[in-house]
DNA sequence: GGTTAGCACTTGTGCATGTTGAGTGCTAAG
DNA sequence: CTTAGCACTCAACATGCACAAGTGCTAACC
């Protein structure tokens, strides 16, 4: 038996079970690949990849799907990128124009990668560890509330209520706005745990304690920037693609919704520079997702965006959607 | 027959069917609830309910379940609000705790709602029209790109980059802040339209440009904070409770997307002062929730909170639910 | 008049049974 | 190594049947 050809009917039987839904069998294999030999042969093949754990079957007399492994050789070694259609070129196009706005980008680019690839679609909001500060406000609320606000020079704006001790005199609060503004602005986010203790320490005594309560605001702020969240578009494509088959989209659901669980899967696939990445079924280390692959890439400064379906999808054109749009995402963010 | 207990019957009918899913016979009615008469009677009277359209059987011998209608019936005539739980009262409670911060709020509610009444929760952001500007911020992000920052006593913090036609200077932008600043702080939100551009009209011929394209990023901020958002949590809980019955969950998840449907919805309502509004299954405006319900009520200065799910739910533990989270919520946010 | 017991009737559900067809694994020959 | 042939397996579908749940109706009852 040659190798080759074993490969061969591995991308038949995944791409036969991609589009069907169905399990593949010998002789629809040879009817609709014009593999050059027979069914019989390809039988003998299929005992080999099913020994070799690449395929499964469900029952007896049913044909082959692959198994997460058999998905995982293929896209490890079998698929090759599909090329994006013109349509879809120009629909990542327009991602380009409108307005700057991150929120508003990053809004249209889950929307537009969940149409693409008919999955769910996730983006985690750029990475602002080497934002620098750009500018502090201290507004007053109330006598004992003020609100803290730190805006960054990527234009992302962080807001806070705290609450004073005691009560706040407006003056005070300028001041104070001032001697951090002046001390802080343009290091980075990521340094102000270090630097301001420095600016509470030199501030008169009778400061001191709101300084101290503003510095908490505005670490807890940068602490925020760094907690980073995700957004995501396209949850109905996951009852749409299951109607008739079962992944429990339950599971599927909770983990969505717990953006923890989804940061850490994302930040947990390691960020292969030449392309996406791809985890496949059990491969996932939440269990709700045992029936589902996710891919995603970096992009921008190491911020993920990806897509989340059933392991039964197209790999390589959700892998070439994932890759084009997560490519404008970074010129339009990056740049 | 007596019309008192037509109404027992079809709220014993509800009842039974919302706990058990299943269609629900004369024969159980009279065993599971003491009606001081026999099951005869009982068929009797669902004859009646089933001519009025209160009640149908899905097929010849199978038990009766209520309509939309009937429903309807039982939620404004039959049910009374089942007073919550020592451990949800508590529950609710410890959402007065932790920080002020809106986001939060917004976020712990929809969560503590869905968890509570195992349904879809959604909350529309509080409305801000009476919102009066804090303070104003304009930061100088590159050489053509400003960052305008709009920030109300509410705490709400607007934020948008806008592209200047040419360079903009530092000191410029210094000035033209204290100008708006001074003009407009302490205005509504709202009247913002009205008060800019007499702003604009008296600044220096040179400034002039500047100063207009900065009007009109505040305004779109100020229709921005209007144009509301909603939050929401407990997406799982649709495949749940619909595990064995057939709510297509497909198109609800759809609607639950588009955020512009679910602000029609939740604004079509009609806000009852005095309790909970409900509109049942094909009520509703949206195709798609044919076979959802929507409970939910104003809180603080009008917006909206509730829970969306199947008609076959548990009205009066969730409106109760609903009723006692949005009280809470009026009493934080409103205060 | 409202209520009830009794009974015939309808119909979904579960079960056993048989049939079909897709698909496999094996063997022996090319 | 490939292939034709064949026996075998098993899900899916259909058919028939008994059963149980539930109804509607009628006639008797208070």
């Amino acid at each position: 038996m040659s190798e080759p050809r074993k490969l061969e009917v591995l991308r038949a039987i995944v791409e036969d079970y991609v589009h069907s839904r169905e399990p593949v069998g010998s002789k629809a294999l040879v009817e609709r690949h014009h593999l050059g030999v027979s069914s019989a042969t390809i039988r003998n093949d299929m005992a080999v990849l099913e020994e070799e754990g690449l395929i499964a079957a469900p029952h007896t007399s049913a044909g082959r799907i692959p198994t997460d492994k058999g998905y995982r050789l293929f896209v490890d070694r079998i698929s090759q990128v599909k090329p994006l259609s013109a349509a879809e070129r120009r629909a990542i196009h327009s991602l380009l124009e409108g307005p700057d706005d991150v929120d508003d980008i990053l809004e249209r680019t889950v929307r537009l990668l969940s149409q693409l690839t008919n999955q769910v679609a996730v983006v985690q909001y750029p990475h602002s560890n080497r934002a620098l500060v750009r500018h502090v406000e201290f507004v007053l609320l109330a006598p004992k509330q003020v609100l803290v606000v730190l805006i960054a020079d990527t234009g992302s704006v962080g807001q806070k209520v705290i609450e004073a001790g005691s009560d706040v005199g407006d003056d005070a609060l300028m001041l104070l706005r001032s001697r951090f503004l002046g001390s802080i602005a343009g290091t980075q986010l990521a340094l102000l745990p270090q630097v301001l203790p420095s600016v509470v320490a030199l501030c008169q005594p009778e400061l001191r304690g709101l300084a101290q309560t503003l510095a908490h605001g505005l670490q807890a702020l940068s602490d925020n920037s760094r907690e980073e969240r995700i957004l995501m578009a396209g949850t109905a494509n996951l009852a749409r693609s299951n109607v008739d088959f079962p992944l429990s989209i339950g599971p599927v659901l909770e983990a969505l919704e717990e953006q923890v669980v989804m940061l850490r899967l994302l930040s947990d696939m390691g960020d292969d520079p030449r392309g996406v990445t791809v985890s496949i079924g059990r491969e996932n280390p939440y269990d709700g997702l045992a029936e589902a692959s996710v891919v995603a890439t970096g992009y921008g400064s190491g911020a993920k965006v990806g897509i989340l379906g059933p392991t039964r999808m197209d790999y390589p054109t959700t892998m070439a959607a994932v890759r084009a749009v997560a490519r404008y995402l970074s010129r339009i963010l990056g740049g």
